[in-house]
DNA sequence: CAAAGAAGTGAATCATGGTTCACTTGTTAA
DNA sequence: TTAACAAGTGAACCATGATTCACTTCTTTG
């Protein structure tokens, strides 16, 4: 005589804890973290206020997973424009820097409102250290292919991790500080290729 | 039969008013913006809760004062440092260049809770404002550092704006980012500094 | 000193937005 | 069908911190 959970009703737990993420990250999507409150969240994904708190202990678990969920989208991205860029024989740190950049770049501005939401946006400390992940998932990118760029010869010697995180706060700034309408896009992603490769000290 | 405002009222009255912003900024440098409520405020100078409203309009106003008086001071000494590299003959564009970096990462090093806060620490809209004044006021200084460079032939041609951002915001990452512990401030002094002749295209 | 007006007070109020909880609804197994 | 329990509900509640305001105190002039 009793309840039991059951592969069905595992499913729908499952399922509303989803649509709640999914709600909460288009309304990240369209007006940053500043507009999904508890209750526009709830109102998203059609459920009560009440019903988040039987999936997540608080507001900020949740906005952390959506923004774990974002960034790791993010960051694959980078990588993976990165890793397509095979070493063969030529000077190809460089182009996976190049590669690295313009995808990060072009990304950003594109969804603006995401880009800086997940760079910028005033969060909850909870979800700051968050970004912190964020940024450092970035940084290794970039540390790994500077290491890589140093040991073929191709980029100056140099503590990596420094010119790593550097050049996670050089997209950051460029990308959502108030440069962003002053510049064609391309314009602004051919400046900032040019300007991380000198930065490695690339050996033209 | 009346009141009049008379030299010692108004004196008194702005001396309460530099009390309020005195004391927010010890505030600010001690615990950030977070630290300056408004209670606090009142308290750390002296006087009731009330009396702030007497003298600003909203505690915003307050803290945005606070935040251009802080800037004001931190911008001035980079601009300084950096104008007292004189040009006579020699590749000075660097040396300006590199006198702005060190300048601003020492202090930053120095001040690390109000560097924080002028740099990263989440605040309200009205404030924010102020930090990309304050940011922009960072990259003017190094805009013109490298149009100069350039001028000179001493740095490789390029969009003096984006480079300038990008340097700001570099800085700014690395000094408040995870690194702040990890590394010496003397190696890292040193390879900021590096790393912005590198991006400026330094011709060593 | 009295009148007038400004500055100072701080408890009360308001605004915002997260969180709770008594209750209803849905699901399962006997 | 019913006992047992989880999920869902949403109005009430709470926490934080800015802001107000009726009142007191201070300063000035006639």
């Amino acid at each position: 005589m009793a309840y039991r959970e059951t592969e069905h009703t595992l499913a729908k737990k499952a399922d509303t804890r989803l649509r709640l993420l999914k709600a909460a990250r288009r309304l990240v999507q369209q007006g940053g973290f500043a507009a999904a409150s508890a209750s526009a969240v709830a109102k998203e994904s059609g459920v009560a206020s009440g019903t988040i708190y039987r999936h997540f202990p608080n507001k900020s678990e949740l906005v952390a997973e959506v923004f774990r969920y974002a960034t790791e989208r993010e960051v694959a991205a980078v990588a993976q424009a990165c890793d397509a860029q095979t070493v063969e024989g030529g000077k190809t740190a460089a182009d996976k820097l190049t590669a690295a950049v313009e995808t990060f770049a072009q990304r950003a501005l594109l969804g603006r409102t995401l880009a800086y939401a997940l760079i910028a946006e005033p969060v909850d400390p909870r979800v700051e250290q968050e970004r912190l992940r964020y940024r450092f998932a970035y940084a290794e990118i970039f540390e790994d292919v500077i290491a890589l760029g140093i040991q073929r010869g191709e980029f100056v010697a140099q503590n990596c991790q420094i010119t790593a995180a550097a050049l996670v706060g050089m997209l950051a700034e460029s990308l959502v500080g108030p440069l962003k309408q002053k510049n064609e896009h391309d314009d602004l992603i051919h400046s900032l290729t040019a300007l991380a490769l000198r930065a490695v000290g690339f050996k033209s």
